[in-house]
DNA sequence: ACGCTCCATACGCTTACTGATATCAGGTCA
DNA sequence: TGACCTGATATCAGTAAGCGTATGGAGCGT
């Protein structure tokens, strides 16, 4: 690709003379003197190096020369607008891709929501959401697979990374509607030390994994795991069925089976905390507008409720 | 379409850099020194309004933003690039589209070389080659369905084209090898009186038409037709098989035919003009570039031979 | 801590593009 | 022939872009 000397303003001019054919009309359309455009055909041509209108009397005419450069100006125009304007459009966020990665404990509580609040603002930008635990998700954000995750229990520190907490959960026993238990408001985590425990599988999700059985080894016993199952769905259907109880983040209310009861956990200080997770100095600008979609407060609503974490 | 103001420079650091992306080598392979280049991706980044590269430690790196833009700036830096190649190749006559009408009669003669020798040099012209008659080629001239006329017989003044002759041909007798005349070396016009004639039809050129006509008419007799062929070789045929003789332009001799004489004709002066027409300032330098290959002296061969017609 | 790489900034200079006004030249038409 | 429209030219000035050299500052490795 050889250098190449050429203003726009040129090419536009030349378009546009060759759309009017006549330097008066596009001098005015182009919202110049007669005597610049002139100029500016001139310096084109001397670019050229050949004619590319007919000023013959009876009216100004396209060469052959310039018949073929036509296009290629107009294209080069027209495709430099519209690749300006789509990476404005990119740039400040309205248009683009953002790949987003989720733990799946999440899928029926916060991201919902989320996704709804950003679609609405940036209907413009594809989203690309997978589902993938804690830890992928970091190795994810190291190797730019993924922009923003949605996870349980960040690492305190992580090289490169920011978190910001979005939710802190409380937890609560999930119990079929028949167990003893389920008649009382609030249960105390040691009174499930004798029933078996359905949870998730600890690859499906290390971090909050550890935490369930952490907390009920605080409460001094180690839970009896009788069945596993990879969604919370499945999870509080074999809770129905009375194959066990379960521990899980408040946000599974969502999942309304008949017989199945969540109950408040003692002590109610255990808490899960759900964060996003981003790459430090993204560039992506779509990054900062979901963490905006995901704060707390609302950008249109003027109130502050002063719970935003960090 | 707005007013966009770009230096294509700026777009091209854009995106050698984009291909480098390393402002040294950048720069190298853009023959200008570090600074510089900065500036222009600094200016290119404060037109678009946003960043199109990371400069973050550990290598410059490409912004959705400069992804966006990089397809749009590279391909109209190419098709402008090709487009303005394109344009001179048309200035110069290198490349095009070239419309010649020929009369009937040069389909033999001075077309094949003529086509020949323009295509030699230049090959990337696309030559658009129709028969036609004179008339008919004046008109199609003036309204440029045609560039270049192959015409016998021009007329003498015609508004806004321009004659140049090529060849003055004489006449020639075309007789069976039979006839009595086709032993003579000569043969006076007046001595074909009693013979039948084959002719062109008066429609296919009436210029020739008339022209041959009209030398039987000065030589004292009218010619009696009694058959009529559209083209030379037909009539050539014709002439054998005994029907008749014919009176031709010399370059018919080149159809040989084993039955068939061409005879000099007297009186002598009797002679047809062939010309090039083209339209008073035209534009397309393949017309030039035509009457140059039709000229009686090749460019390159640098003998003169003084016989160039005015 | 030092030096190295890499990019940004500051400064000064030159170029040339861009625009306007005034004027000229060629053609057409009354 | 003179009014008039066409576009070209001449001249001038303002602006901005382009370059180079010199320098600054951040990050990284020894």
């Amino acid at each position: 690709m050889e250098r190449l000397e050429l203003p726009l303003s040129q090419l536009h001019a030349f378009v546009v003379l060759a759309e009017e054919l006549h330097f008066g009309h596009a001098a005015a359309r182009l919202g110049i003197a007669q005597p610049p455009l002139s100029q500016q055909i001139r310096r084109l041509e001397d670019k050229v190096g050949h004619a590319l209108f007919s000023r013959a009397s009876g009216g100004v005419t396209l060469t052959p020369a310039g018949h073929e450069l036509l296009p290629a100006a107009r294209s080069a125009l027209t495709g430099l607008a519209d690749g300006l304007a789509a990476a404005r459009a990119v740039g400040s966020g309205q248009a683009g891709r953002l790949r987003i990665g989720f733990a799946a404990s999440l899928a029926l509580t916060v991201l919902p929501g989320l996704l709804r609040t950003f679609r609405q603002r940036f209907p413009g930008v594809h989203l690309d959401i997978r589902e993938m635990p804690t830890a992928p998700q970091i190795a994810a954000l190291h190797d730019r697979s993924i922009d923003v995750g949605l996870l349980r229990e960040p690492p305190a520190t992580e090289e490169e990374l920011c978190f910001r907490t979005v939710l802190s959960e409380p937890f609560v026993a999930v119990l079929p509607a028949a167990h003893p238990l389920a008649g009382r408001r609030t249960v105390h985590l040691a009174e499930l030390a004798d029933s078996p425990f359905v949870l998730l599988p600890r690859a499906a999700g290390p971090g909050l994994h550890d935490q369930i059985t952490g907390l009920c080894t605080a409460a001094g016993f180690t839970p009896r795991t009788t069945q596993r199952a990879v969604e919370w769905q499945t999870v509080c259907a074999l809770v129905e069925t009375g194959l066990g109880v379960s521990l899980a983040p408040a946000g599974i209310r969502r999942i309304r089976l008949k017989g199945v009861a969540f109950r408040r956990i003692e002590p109610s200080t255990a808490r899960t905390r759900v964060a996003v997770a981003w790459r430090e100095n993204e560039q992506n600008p779509l990054v900062t507008h979901l963490l905006a979609a995901v704060s707390p407060e609302p950008v249109d609503r003027p109130q502050r409720s002063s719970r935003s974490g960090r």
